[in-house]
DNA sequence: TTGTAGGCGTTATCAG
DNA sequence: CTGATAACGCCTACAA
């Protein structure tokens, strides 16, 4: 057995049961050592309560004396509040999610909230990151990214008063940001068109099974633009195909094969782009010159290829998301606003427009 | 005043003091309804004591119809253990930190830890991200980043019991994984000389003010490298400029304006690379035909470009460093091994090579 | 202004 | 095996 002996500085075990953190001073130590009460500790503490100046120094002295620091967990446990923020994002290696975390960081920078990141990578894991959210109050509130909450996460959530947000997804019970992928769709068809092209083929993902409906939001902007333009649908032109680059690779092929191949194509995700442009190069095609190409999201490597693109204004999405929520923590209730921002076209080298250069001069590029 | 009317169905005020949340099930409701004492609950719920199986049945029923989840700051308060782990790692949107965030994420997967991210931007980030760790016990243990732990930080760590890892950063009292700078320039410098160039160049970053020492070990293995070979090491050869690509276009240029311009360059970063290439191109050189072009780290872009590289393994840095720290927590003590990694030469299209691979492989030292 | 006595929801200890 | 009861460290009335 191990007695406390707090004057006597005694050898400590070399070593400790699993875990077991050293002995902090609480606040009780703080107020013996300023001759106070804890309620005044805790008064200086939170700093919103009438201290006299004197007994404030006295006990702030005490606590510099004794290194102490709140505890988080007895904070948490007494005011029923983390200072918590958990946000559940699919795989989070994408530069798109990475981008959006980065916003969000922006946000809550300075507000004192710490950010939980859940990533989610199967289904099972977001089933997992869902529950957690709502049976463990680890935090106070949610940002849900690029993924669609189901009704009983809605009911629970709403239930236990823990706020969430969506961003890049949306549902009318909760506050979203979202980018209008149709509209986004269409206006980058549209680019295509005016550049002459009669042609134009999409290629696009799957939606993961368990996200938020991106694709299906661009194949009707996609042929909303066509029609605009009184170009006849194709159902040959429309490839849906896997989320990487080989999955672009391969939708070009087809596409070529084909007896009418297109002269340009609008591609949903620049990852999907990359494949594209070394399918393009594999056929010895020349881009823009025989075959244009506009991507969408506007990733990192999308500059170092030169590659046209929707840009997505994934940070802002991310800022503007955080801001929605530490709003709703500060009001107590959520408001269900909906922001809606549209993608920017970025021309580059692959489409052919006024900024025209070579795609590329290293012979090494794709 | 609100009356608790557990039986009524009232009606709940549509407004609540901000981020109050609603009303939980707590244990003490569970042993109500089970007609048990608290203990027996609480025994159910980790598992690990006796209880008979028709009690533990009547329990877990109670548990259920309540919508029982236990509160994590009341087991953390209670436990003295938050199963949160704290992670400190420089602007995590940079490649590299993704991918170590990633290998984090697996070695954590399953484990019940939540992972708190500090990304630190500036010094005074890192400080009070270092601050945080240490005084808010939000976190059981922590893993450090690139980034430099003082002294200071060291002392309170070991003083609070707080184990923490190292992950591409060392000091020899924390458990560390690292991979070896000096020896992937090294190999990174022997693979152009192989090839038979003789005027081979530097470019590399500045090591960020605040973050481990990398580009300074890559320095050395360059110039043993080419001391190996006997090629006399030129001081205008080494450039140290900004960790961008337009840094490392401004170095190519630099480079080429000499009186005996390179023709094999190795770049610190795939990022200055980007720039590399670039330059290459509008000075009308061919890529490796005029100029062969080694990289560093192997980020995801690289592959895109065709960029030779040396491939540092991020995520298995992350998976390790994360199961180093996972151990520690175990064994309630940290021993301070040490993980080294080599990185391993990965031959694209813009050194003009063969396929070559270097040995790789994992030595624990200390 | 300041001290004191609960209470937050669990875990742990100790009799029964 | 099980039920009280005391921590855990802080916050918040309430009384002084």
């Amino acid at each position: 057995m191990v007695l406390k002996q707090d004057k006597a500085e005694g050898q400590q075990p070399p070593a400790r049961p699993a875990g077991v953190p050293a002995k902090r001073a609480t606040i009780r130590d703080v107020a013996r050592e300023a001759g106070v009460g804890i309620g005044t500790v805790s008064r200086v503490l939170s700093g919103r309560a009438p201290v006299a100046p004197a007994t404030r120094a006295r006990v702030e002295a005490a606590m510099r004396k004794l290194g102490y620091h709140p505890s988080r967990a007895a904070q948490a446990l007494s005011r029923r509040r983390t200072n918590t923020i958990a946000v559940v994002v699919p795989l989070f290696t994408r530069y798109f999610y990475v981008e959006v975390l980065r916003g969000i960081e922006e946000a809550l920078d300075e507000t004192g909230y710490a950010l939980v990141i859940h990533s989610v990578e199967r289904a099972a894991d977001r089933d997992r990151a869902f529950g957690d959210l709502v049976e463990s109050q680890r935090a106070d509130g949610a940002l849900i990214v690029s993924l669609a909450p189901d009704l009983s996460l809605i009911e629970s959530l709403r239930a236990l008063h823990l706020p969430a947000v969506l961003i890049d997804s949306s549902h009318p019970a909760l506050p979203s940001v979202v980018v209008d992928h149709e509209r986004a769709a269409a206006e980058a068809t549209h680019h295509l068109l005016r550049l002459g092209h009669r042609r134009v083929a999409l290629i696009d993902r799957k939606d993961d099974p368990f996200s938020a409906e991106a694709a299906s939001a661009r194949i009707p902007g996609y042929r909303r633009a066509l029609a605009e333009a009184a170009i006849p649908w194709r159902a040959e032109y429309e490839v849906i195909i896997d989320f990487t680059p080989e999955g672009g690779q391969t939708a070009l092929r087809s596409l070529l094969a084909l007896p009418e191949p297109p002269t340009a194509v609008f591609v949903g995700s620049d990852t999907q782009a990359l494949g594209v442009l070394e399918a393009a190069r594999e056929a010895g095609l020349r881009v823009p010159g025989d075959l244009a190409i506009v991507g969408y999201n506007d990733i990192e490597v999308a500059r170092y290829v030169g590659l046209t693109t929707m840009r997505v204004p994934m940070r802002e999405m991310g800022r503007r998301g955080g801001e929605l929520l530490l709003r709703a923590l500060d009001l107590g209730e959520v408001e269900a606003v909906h922001l809606r921002f549209d993608a920017e076209l970025i021309v580059r080298r692959t489409c052919g427009g006024s900024l025209f250069r070579m795609p590329t001069g290293i012979d090494a590029i794709g």
